[in-house]
DNA sequence: ACCTGAACACCGTTCAAGT
DNA sequence: ACCTGAACACCGTTCAAGT
């Protein structure tokens, strides 16, 4: 079998020598350009132009793999410059998030299952829990409200995928459409609205500032 | 090779004749008892009693046979019954969709890239716009609601996973003890209150409590 | 030390055949 | 009509060997 052409993916560093991190960088790659199902051993390690087992001597399997592609991924996350009140900086902080996972969709839907725990992952943490301190949340809330902005972001990033959003939309339609009108009065007379909300921006931005409404209204009755 | 002998998982129906309800059900119990992976169109049919090829005959293929697992299993979903204020309604709708999905963390993981739309799932979306309606909503912005609790829901049901709760606010935790606290700060004084809000029935009615105070804030503005 | 092919136990699916 | 084994093109990983 003649060895496979490395494609696109590897050939921004196709000559340099082996390690961790560049089996990050170019499984990183793949995983962005074709998707979860071409990231695998064998295919990387034809991508790297290496044996399969050469990869064994840098990641400890499939599953530190993945990991090395996330850590290495989540490197990229630029921290937007801190600045206005309380409720500003937490929304520019989401909207941040938001929108690179938005972009990397395959890395938001790898990261479901494996946390990332790397230093870079906190400083996120870090910003938005001086924010919801200064707003004048003690410890154990603002925890709780950080984790809330955290699911908001990253579920939005996972069910409105943006990749798939018209078939999502008209998937959706249809199956209303083909609902009996007397059992589903509310959800039929919303077949314009409901698909409506299946992805994009707005729909994100709505419930970030639902969600910042109700710490304020937390706040407020104290 | 001897017939593998039939698991517990199929034991239940184990001389019913061959249907696609029959492949859904012993698949969804496969996929609740032993998780994704073992759910594979080989040991299903194996779990059967029969070829591997004989489920084509009744399902479309992998993906298609990932849908029939979830129909069947989203079927099972109980409405609770709709009384008190259209906040009570839609706190009890939220809070028992999300105890189904905790009960079945495996249905909860195949739904995230797959939406449900079979006339059973369009219930609990017809009670949340119902209340929404009452509370004063247009049918856009209900919408745009409804999907918030939507995205809470299986956000929370996704990423706050009970299964391997532990596991998680170990490594949490052991992640926050390595970072330097000069950098830190927050994150550090908070190494108790962060990873326990990594999952829990309290983080998920924290959350649920906020976007509904962020609701009544937007009504009251309006 | 660093790399690797062969082999094993798995996948989903096509195809050509069995009853 | 309903079912199926063999074959193909893939997986991740162990093992025993190459340089």
């Amino acid at each position: 079998m003649p060895p496979r052409r490395p494609t696109a993916a590897a050939s921004t560093a196709a000559r340099s020598p082996l390690s961790r991190e560049r089996i990050a960088q170019v499984g990183l790659e793949l995983l962005e350009h074709e998707g979860l199902e071409a990231l695998s051993m064998r295919r990387l390690a034809d991508e790297l132009g290496v044996g399969t087992m050469t990869l064994y001597g840098y990641v400890d399997g499939k599953e530190d793999l993945l990991d090395a592609v996330i850590d290495h991924g989540a490197a990229e996350f630029g921290l937007p410059p801190a600045r206005g009140s309380w409720r500003e900086q937490l929304s520019e902080l989401a909207h941040a998030l938001h929108r690179v996972l938005v972009a990397r969709p395959h890395l938001a839907r790898l990261r479901l299952t494996r946390p990332i725990v790397t230093p870079g992952a906190f400083r996120f943490t870090e910003r938005g829990m001086q924010a919801l301190g200064e707003a004048g949340f003690d410890r154990a809330e603002a925890a709780q409200a950080f984790r809330c902005l955290f699911v908001w972001v990253f579920g939005s990033a996972s069910f409105n995928a943006e990749t798939r959003a018209e078939d999502a939309r008209r998937e959706s339609r249809a199956a209303i459409a083909r609902l009996p009108p007397g059992e589903y009065p509310a959800v039929t007379a919303a077949i314009d609205e409901l698909p409506a909300t299946l992805s994009g921006e707005e729909q994100f931005a709505y419930g970030l500032e639902r969600l910042l409404d109700g710490f304020e209204a937390r706040l407020a009755e104290r």
